[in-house]
DNA sequence: AATATATATCGCAATATTACGATACATATT
DNA sequence: AATATGTATCGTAATATTGCGATATATATT
């Protein structure tokens, strides 16, 4: 029918797969590189370097809010969006368990 | 128009993306966690875990050999799948460098 | 050769995502 | 108070994803 099935995962899998969502998009991607390298940022500067329009941008931002890896201060008519340290912690975290658990032992060649 | 729109974005920004789906969904994140623990499997086992049906589960491993970060050894009636150990670790450096490019220096409360 | 077993693919339905123009909203400026 | 500015939200269209039953495919077993 189209509908995943979280209650059938872990808390921990369906939040590494919310986390995951944040970087597989990338627009996403990009938003993210921009608040790191320039500290903080609103939704125009990001516009003005993604080619994308302003809804979309805004609808993007949303969604990394929603995940909670950015955090905005509202302050009309400008926002300032950064990092949530915190989150981006815990995104730290949970990948690079993830990916230095697995220890190369190939059976297919 | 509802197309990611890939050709306005870096090709490094499209593979993080990509890989970035690869965790994107739960059930991925949990066939990932298993190939790991396990060293080796094939599609049934995994059915038998996953309260998902053995179409889907097919699915998802269609899409992780797309994106390459698992291979499969064709053995009719058998398939052993397994992570991809240089894709793996394609995604522990991009994943790695990104995470670890961000410096705490909030601007919002 | 018929059957059993394991996985892939097809076809479909439901839902989610992506994108954007238009518009609403909230503050600053005049 | 009227206007300008920057961002969010609404509505809509197109496309992608998720899930599954049915079926196809390929080998192993009898």
């Amino acid at each position: 029918m189209g509908v995943t099935k979280t209650e059938i995962f872990t808390a921990e899998q369906n939040r590494i797969a919310d986390l995951g969502k944040a970087f597989a998009h990338p627009a996403r991607v990009a938003i993210l590189q921009m608040l790191i390298s320039r500290k903080a940022c609103v939704c125009g500067d990001l516009v003005g370097e993604l080619s994308l329009a302003q809804a979309t941008v805004s609808q993007h931002l949303k969604e990394l809010k929603r995940i909670g890896i950015i955090q905005g201060e509202i302050n009309p008519p400008r926002v300032c969006y950064c990092i949530n340290p915190s989150v981006w912690e815990e995104a730290r975290q949970a990948f690079g368990t993830m990916l230095d658990s697995f220890i190369s032992i190939t059976c297919c060649p």
